[in-house]
DNA sequence: GGAAGTACGTA
DNA sequence: CGTACGTACTTCCC
């Protein structure tokens, strides 16, 4: 057995390392005399459904405040058997972000998410109900380091967690390549890896306490781990891909570029030099004006089409297609698993309003969503189709029940256009025999941009709708819907006495003093995200866990078995669709073919 | 090699 | 005084 020290502040943690199965005997008593155990892994990436093609776990650790043991389960069996063991015998697991290990855990000791999921305490949930802020955001962060400098120590976490990059310069790699190549009996290694559990233990107790007690006394902790695994398991099933369809458009998306490059290098290198093209057009004679948020010239899309040349012309349409390629494309076939599925990765609490977000192989946050072109590349099971339910107009309902407006309200229990009825506010009547009132667009551009937190300019800069009638839009927007009004100045109130907001399910979100403009948005976008929460878990109570595929913020995309399709859309729909304070979030269902695609190039697709 | 800055895709 | 993200690229800096 070796044995490692970290002194910490006066204190000194002690992480035991098997090395033989000797060493096992001492293991298992410190396993049964901790039934609560922090738990990490360490393994070769995060490519986690890879466990049939080169991913494997590597070390096993375990803690408690004090003292871990690494169990280097990659060079011994009965290390091996140990951790399982250990993993079955904890009654509860301590982790960071504890999805990942589960599925480590499940991929290569084949304890499943099912039998790990109801022990698991994720600090990173936690954390998030304590305080949801990003370091840039001067809040606490969410990675462990973070956690640890800003919760414990500034310097363990610095020391700690520097030491995989101090171990890759001494490797001469880069710090991503690091994992598979260190040594197993890396005393660095050994000991980055033997605080981690330590850091989680000792992570959670301070944070438990810190917790709200509204959140806690509404069941938040418990809701967000039920959450946190029905994701995990979307997450295991994965989504298959058409790599055909796939590497179709990559060849069609590869010459395109070709081609637009081949035209643009007539005046330019290199198509993605900002400096370059500022040079190119400086020397063709256009005058760029516009600045970037750093006082640069910007030679963004805007500026590009009000310029009339053959080069602005090739530089869009060749970045675009090298985007479109690599980010979608190329990113699903790469993330194949053997099966060719790809598995998202999903941070069930990635916003500081606790939406979702989705990376890796399908970021399908990021889609496109004009039509089927990128997401034909996701297709439903053999003898399936994809079906997409998505909640109507949830983030104005949710505006409009939560502040009980008796406006808003009314318009949406008659079933009237909202955002008609805000351009009649500002403009005056419909012209008699129209159904759209001729100003609608800048009414519904007032409706979502006051649900942004903006103003008039929000109007016109994101909508297209001239100054005058956006200010005027705006005036009779809070004119009109005096309940919102009240709801918003409330808001803000509570913001400005007590930096914070409680949202609908007593989640307690910070507000930038400076920003108290911010606190309706994060009312609105943290309760409508745990409207759609609500559905996943009660979609997984009635068994549709298998079918589920992937949430979309205010959408969720299922494969049915074609022929139960109706009856199962049918089903679910009513399953999601949720009264909040009196009022009906509607849920919709489309039916589509096999691909995800398909549902957007239905005829009469809201897409 | 990694951070910062820029741009652009989404709800 | 327009919210919340992820990805890919170049340039800057150590």
């Amino acid at each position: 057995m070796k044995v490692l020290h970290y002194k910490f502040r006066r204190q000194i943690l002690r992480i035991n390392v098997a090395e033989t199965s000797w060493d096992l005997d001492r293991f298992i008593d410190f396993i049964e005399a901790n039934p609560v155990l922090g738990f990490d892994t360490e393994s070769t990436g995060l490519d986690w459904w890879n466990s049939d093609r080169g991913f494997r776990i590597r070390l096993a650790q375990f803690g408690n405040g004090v003292e871990s043991w690494v169990l280097p389960v990659e060079v011994n069996a009965q290390f091996k058997a140990a951790a399982i063991w250990a993993l079955r015998k904890a009654e509860r697991l301590i982790a960071h972000n504890g999805t990942f290990d589960q599925h480590v855990s499940e991929r290569t000791l084949g304890v499943t998410l099912e039998e790990l999921a109801p022990k698991m305490l994720d600090t990173k949930i936690f954390a998030h109900l304590v305080d949801p802020r990003g370091v840039k955001e001067f809040g606490p962060g969410a990675k462990l380091e973070e956690l640890v400098k800003y919760y414990i120590d500034p310097v363990a976490a610095s020391e700690v967690k520097g030491s995989m990059a101090s171990i890759a310069k001494r490797y001469k790699v880069k710090k991503a390549e690091i994992w598979p190549l260190v040594e197993t009996w890396d005393e660095e290694y050994l000991l980055y890896a033997g605080t981690d559990p330590i850091w989680a233990y000792r992570l959670l107790h301070v944070l438990m306490p810190k917790v709200p007690a509204r959140s806690r006394a509404s069941g938040l902790i418990g809701w967000e781990h039920r959450l946190a695994h029905v994701t995990a398991l979307m997450e295991r099933t994965g989504y298959l891909v058409d790599a055909e369809y796939a590497a179709m458009r990559i060849a069609e998306l590869k010459a395109e570029e070709e081609q637009w490059v081949g035209v643009a290098s007539q005046w330019v290198e290199n198509i993605n030099s900002d400096k370059q093209l500022i040079e190119a057009f400086h020397r063709l004679g256009f005058k760029l004006t516009k600045k970037t948020k750093k006082g640069n010239l910007s030679v963004d899309s805007e500026v590009l089409d009000s310029i009339d040349h053959p080069l602005s012309e090739a530089v869009k349409k060749a970045t675009k297609a090298a985007k479109w390629r690599k980010t979608w494309f190329e990113a699903a076939i790469n993330g194949m698993d053997s099966q060719g599925r790809v598995h998202a990765s999903m941070n069930t609490l990635g916003a500081r309003t606790a939406r979702y977000s989705i990376s890796g192989a399908i970021a399908a946050q990021t889609f496109p969503a004009k039509d089927g072109y990128v997401r034909h590349s996701f297709i439903a099971e053999e003898g399936h189709v994809t079906v997409s339910i998505d909640f109507g107009n949830m983030e104005l309902r949710v505006m409009a029940s939560a502040s009980n407006d008796p406006v808003m309200l009314e318009a949406f229990h008659a079933d009237e256009d909202l955002h008609n009825i805000t351009a009649i506010a500002a403009f005056g009547p419909m012209e008699p025999g129209q159904k759209k009132h001729s100003k609608r667009a800048a009414g519904k551009g007032t409706n979502f941009a006051i649900g942004f937190g903006g103003t008039w300019r929000a109007v016109t800069d994101g909508f297209g709708v001239p100054e005058e009638d956006a200010k005027r839009a705006v005036e009779a927007f809070w004119c009109t819907y005096l309940g919102v009004a009240k709801f918003a100045e409330k808001l803000k109130g509570d913001a400005r006495r007590t930096g914070y907001i409680y949202t609908a399910t007593d989640r307690r979100l910070p507000v930038d003093r400076r920003r108290l403009y911010s606190a309706l948005n994060y009312y609105i976008q943290s309760t409508a995200r745990d409207i759609t929460a609500r559905a996943i878990l009660h979609l997984h109570a009635a068994g549709f866990t298998p079918w589920m595929r992937l949430p979309v913020h205010d959408e969720i995309v299922f494969s049915f078995p074609r022929e139960r399709a109706a009856e199962l859309t049918e089903k679910a729909a009513r399953i999601m669709e949720f009264t909040f304070k009196g009022l009906l979030i509607p849920a919709d269902g489309e039916i589509g073919d096999r691909s995800w695609g398909s549902v957007l190039d239905l005829e009469d697709s809201k897409h």
